[in-house]
DNA sequence: TGACAAGGCTAACAGTGTTAGCTACTCTGG
DNA sequence: CCAGAGTAGCTAACACTGTTAGCCTTGTCA
């Protein structure tokens, strides 16, 4: 494994574990035994360590989703599901605009083509359908909720409004 | 107007114009003609500053809503507008939780109620419609869509899968 | 006049990402 | 077999962040 993949690695557990403010170089490099400025030697920059995450998750989740049942109900649980098993790590997947530049050809579409299947390709919809999983998502994930909300209610109002009948 | 107020005005006017990573202590301090330590005379830190933008935006943005007619597409197109106006307060307002015993009471209730009422009272749905329209612009103020895509059919498309017919 | 509070100030601390510059090890070419 | 180059570590340091300690001046009130 390259010291590359170790640091990933390393801001990924420090990710998940601790949050965000826990991912720092200096935690970083002191999870694969080296200094922080060393890790410059491998990588050009924190961003370039957040992208790779970013990248990483966003294969994963796609997998998530293309593991799922072609059915929008299945869909939406899958989302919810991956989402929650990732909070730190969706949400950084999610906050920020996407330099799709710089990321693998294809990713971001291979994660969006479930969904996309299930909608029979219209677009527009599922834009609304993302949007709307996603903003329940980040609202539970950020702990905007009351304490004792219904979630999963609304999201089977939420699943029901999109439905094809 | 006391000096705390002068504070969250320059506080309010660096994050909306020049964004989140502006807002320090030093350049808010700069904007009062003071040094940053003498901030914490009149707050007990940034996060204070934070709170009362966040209770100031939701207020504001209440305000918004109640002045919109009480149809769920007028509703939405209100959120949108609202929130494309003040991007970065918006996001600021909705990315953390709400740390509710230190709001004014009933200030999130009263920006929550026009939608509630809109939609009968049902507290499911308006959480999936309120989540709905966050997440379209959540992703739209993150830059998330791709260049050319069209965010008002997505936003017509969520408004009428949770349409009453 | 003396006491006290309010509200400025500078200096400093611990933390952040990052750069400069030095050193040591390892590999390769003559 | 030795020279030179590249790789990858290190420490020191910089500019920035929020924040605290401690000092000094000003205004108010008994």
């Amino acid at each position: 494994m390259s010291r590359a993949d170790e640091a990933l690695r390393a801001a990924r557990e420090l990710l998940e574990q601790e949050g965000p403010e826990a991912m720092t170089m200096r935690r970083v490099a002191d999870r694969i035994g080296i200094r922080a400025p060393s890790l410059y030697k491998h990588l050009p920059d924190k961003a370039e360590l957040e992208l790779r995450l970013i990248a990483d998750g966003l294969e994963e989740f796609g997998r998530a989703l293309r593991a799922a049942d072609a059915t929008l109900a299945a869909q939406a649980r899958a989302y919810r599901a991956w989402g929650l098993a990732h909070a730190r790590l969706y949400t950084l997947m999610t906050e920020r605009p996407l330099p799709r530049d710089r990321l693998p050809e294809g990713l971001e579409a291979s994660a969006a083509a479930p969904l996309l299947a299930v909608l029979g390709g219209d677009q527009d919809r599922a834009r609304a359908v993302w949007a709307s999983a996603h903003g329940l998502l980040a609202l539970e994930l950020a702990g905007r909720f009351p304490e004792g909300a219904d979630l999963d209610a609304a999201w089977a109002v939420m699943a029901a409004a999109y439905a094809v009948d």
